[in-house]
DNA sequence: TGATTAATTATTGTATACGATCTAACGTTG
DNA sequence: CAACGTTAGATCGTATACAATAATTAATCA
């Protein structure tokens, strides 16, 4: 089954453990996952798809790594979807999505104190995701999906601060907005939170590493 | 050469020659282009990444027939995006850009005028997309091409006015504030037009046809 | 006869094989 | 010695073959 290769590939390029710029060769990750060509070939059109993966013909796949002009315009477009979401979710949101989200800020926060760097962002973006849930609305789910995704691979490449702890910050404002069931307040907060991420990116000039793709995907 | 077959489908679908609910058989798609099944269920896959076709797990490719839910959520989601897009258009517009779009207006009506009717809402669809292209924002772009198109299978399937002259109207009065280049007036306008649009659907939960009772009974 | 089950057919899911294209190494030539 | 063309190896693109699942028809029994 494909999708259990895009997860692993997917969860490993949020995770900062695959690098932007990365080949993925289909031999090898088809020998990682114990499949033919074929379903590799399969999950790398779908995560090419989704803006993860960009696919060169007769070249091969690689992580996809987004220009300082494709990452204006990610977080433009989550500065315009994610405060509706966001008022959405606040005008429907019940007790046991409140606990869901501050089960996800505990997680974040457990392995942010574990030194796991890119899981804390990866749950990071996941909050962002719950979310888009918690609204109801799949079409604009999946764009936040889509967005948060490409966010990842943008904050890999260009994010210049060292800290993360706005991030939490952030997120229990929205928290607060979202136990008050404060549409109003959810859709600002999430403005500013957004507006905040973007300036938090160095876009002036910067290089990609480039790792071996095997053990980064044993994980 | 997948993209030969998406665009072919795809452009079936588009103008209405290709009915939501239709089984695509692989084998049939494959005999019609002249290519393997290999380059089909590519192409079956990137159609149903945007959500132009469904496939269920062992029994094929069929094409998509929005719910009354999604339609709901499409029209939202234009609603808030493609004002923003209009702006932008509206922005950066140049005087080429606006011949273009007079071009397309002008094939609108020659397709009207001729009674082609299927062709002539994909060349409504059309319109929109070169406004996207003419806001030159890739993220944005990307996202209206994919609430235009399933607009399309909602109108197939939900459409109640019989005249499509509003349309072509309301395209006029964009035209006017893209000449004019007033970001502020385009934005109203389509947003107005948008709303228009999902006031032209016929959602009230009373249809949602299950063709056969079969499909019915699935549920 | 009607319904349930077995057998057949058709269609999709996956693996493999072969041809096409790119990459890299090597040797030739100016 | 550098630049270029050639050749060998690796990787991708597509077709085909086989396996698995669903759909259809035939057969059996109450």
């Amino acid at each position: 089954m494909a999708s259990r290769i895009v997860a692993g590939l997917q969860q490993a390029i949020l995770e900062h453990r695959l690098a932007p710029g990365t080949k993925l060769s289909e031999d090898e990750v088809g020998e990682v996952y114990g499949v033919s060509r074929t379903i590799v070939r399969s999950a790398l059109q779908a995560l090419a798809h989704s803006d993860l993966v960009t696919i060169e013909k007769n070249r091969g796949a690689f992580i996809a790594s987004p220009s300082i002009g494709e990452a204006h315009e990610v977080f433009e477009a989550r500065a315009l979807i994610e405060p509706r979401v966001a008022a959405m979710a606040a005008k429907r949101i019940e007790a046991r999505d409140i606990a869901t989200l501050n089960t996800h800020i505990g997680a974040e926060h457990a392995a942010m104190a574990s030194g796991d760097k890119g899981k804390a962002l990866a749950l990071s973006g996941e909050f962002h995701l719950e979310i888009a849930s918690v609204a109801a609305h799949d079409v604009f789910t999946k764009f936040v999906q889509s967005l948060v995704k490409r966010s990842s691979l943008i904050i890999a490449l260009y994010w210049k601060r060292a800290d993360t702890t706005c991030e939490s910050h952030s997120h229990q404002a929205l928290m607060k907005a979202f136990t008050e069931r404060d549409p109003q307040a959810a859709d600002e907060i999430m403005r500013s939170h957004i507006v905040d991420l973007h300036s938090g990116l160095d876009l002036s000039l910067k290089q990609n590493p480039a790792k071996s793709i095997a053990d980064a995907l044993r994980a």
